[in-house]
DNA sequence: AGGAACCAACCGACTGCTCGGTCGGGCAAT
DNA sequence: ATTGCCCGACCGAGCAGTCGGTTGGTTCCT
């Protein structure tokens, strides 16, 4: 066995002259360090090729412009946190939808790239012309629509009280996550994160649940 | 009537040689509308400039630096609101401090360009290197003071219960503000952003309100 | 088996542009 | 004559993206 371990994975794709894939990966990993960290207009895609270990070119032979590397990035990232929301093919509904925001908000503060980088995206694709717009106006309404469904599910099974203020509640519930998430940016020692958001839950179980979800 | 309508100001002010403290103000004004539109990074002295009526060097002739004129927009907008919230000596303390949120949050649904402007500071001033990132922090840390002392004295007072979880609400409630205002930047219609914090300051006086407060 | 053709994966040099900031003035009111 | 206000010309740095390569594995033809 004198070849290198990755020789022995299955061929799986007849892939690669060099290492496509692999380069391929490491600058998505550079890049989202880099916007999470100078935001996506202040970060030079030079940068992000240099500390990835490739040339400028190199990195535009991957993706054809920066937004393209934009795009990719998010995508990736948006992809992971389905996977962690609904991987099991089950999508929570009910109070289980808003105790998935808490296990969100948990796997969140480990991760303090991801959340910056989201912070900086939220805020700077406000703009109608940022390359991430759409994706992000696409990001919000489809929580929303999640939330709206996993609220008419509650009521439906007599887990919620009707009169629960749909709209307002669910606006302020993503308020809650974001906001929260941009002053623990801030300063991740001033503010409790995830105990922000588990007790907002638990105060609208104790004031909208019904049964034992509102002990 | 050949010269351009603003020629025929009055001069006002008889003061400056020419007009410093106008054009001044006009270059505050228009920074502020771009940093809105564009955010800090992305804008350009030299467009502020021009839209002011002034060339670049008149501008970096009142503002030593981009970052100075930063500086001075944050200041001037920061002492508005600080005016409107506590502008008759009295700082509002219990319940009242949460309604002034709600005051505040109504009074900024008419200026969606200042809350433009927060937000992407505060999402760009994340970075420890930004020339706003000390005015952010200490933005945070003095709503928090105010808040502890606006729920100290509901507790002393007897109008808010003892176990109402103290550093929680505060940050949350923050949040919600700050995140609502987020969402409605990126999408007026789609949410109601002052309906969002009235209803969960109301839901706040529901869960830890004593006596008529909490109904 | 051997070689030609092909093509993904890069690279270095370069272009056109925008940026924040400097410098040396001019002009008008005091 | 000084001072506050403002300008045009200019500078060096950094930017995204283009262009014309080279390299080396893969594939197909003989």
């Amino acid at each position: 066995m004198s070849f290198p371990a990755h020789y022995e994975r299955p061929p799986e794709h007849p892939r690669g002259r060099r290492d496509g894939e692999g380069t391929r990966e490491r600058l998505l990993e550079v890049a989202a360090a880099h916007i999470s960290a100078a935001g996506f207009h202040k970060m030079s895609i030079a940068s992000v090729a240099k500390d990835a270990g490739v040339s400028q070119s190199g990195l535009l032979h991957h993706f054809r412009s920066k937004a393209a590397l934009l795009s990719a990035v998010l995508e990736q990232r948006e992809s992971e946190d389905n996977l962690f929301l609904f991987g099991d093919g089950e999508v929570p509904l009910g109070w289980d939808a808003f105790d998935a925001l808490v296990s969100l908000s948990a796997r969140n503060s480990t991760r303090p790239e991801m959340v910056q980088l989201f912070v900086r995206i939220a805020a700077e694709a406000t703009d109608p012309a940022h390359p991430a717009h759409d994706w992000l106006a696409r990001h919000y309404s489809g929580l929303r629509a999640w939330l709206s469904d996993a609220i008419d599910r509650g009521i439906a099974e007599g887990t919620m009280k009707e009169e629960l203020p749909k709209a307002a509640t669910i606006s302020t519930a993503i308020a809650v996550l974001d906001g929260l998430q941009q002053q623990w940016v801030l300063d991740s020692e001033a503010v409790a994160m995830t105990g922000g958001v588990r007790a907002y839950v638990r105060g609208l179980k104790m004031l909208w649940g019904i049964g034992p979800e509102s002990s």
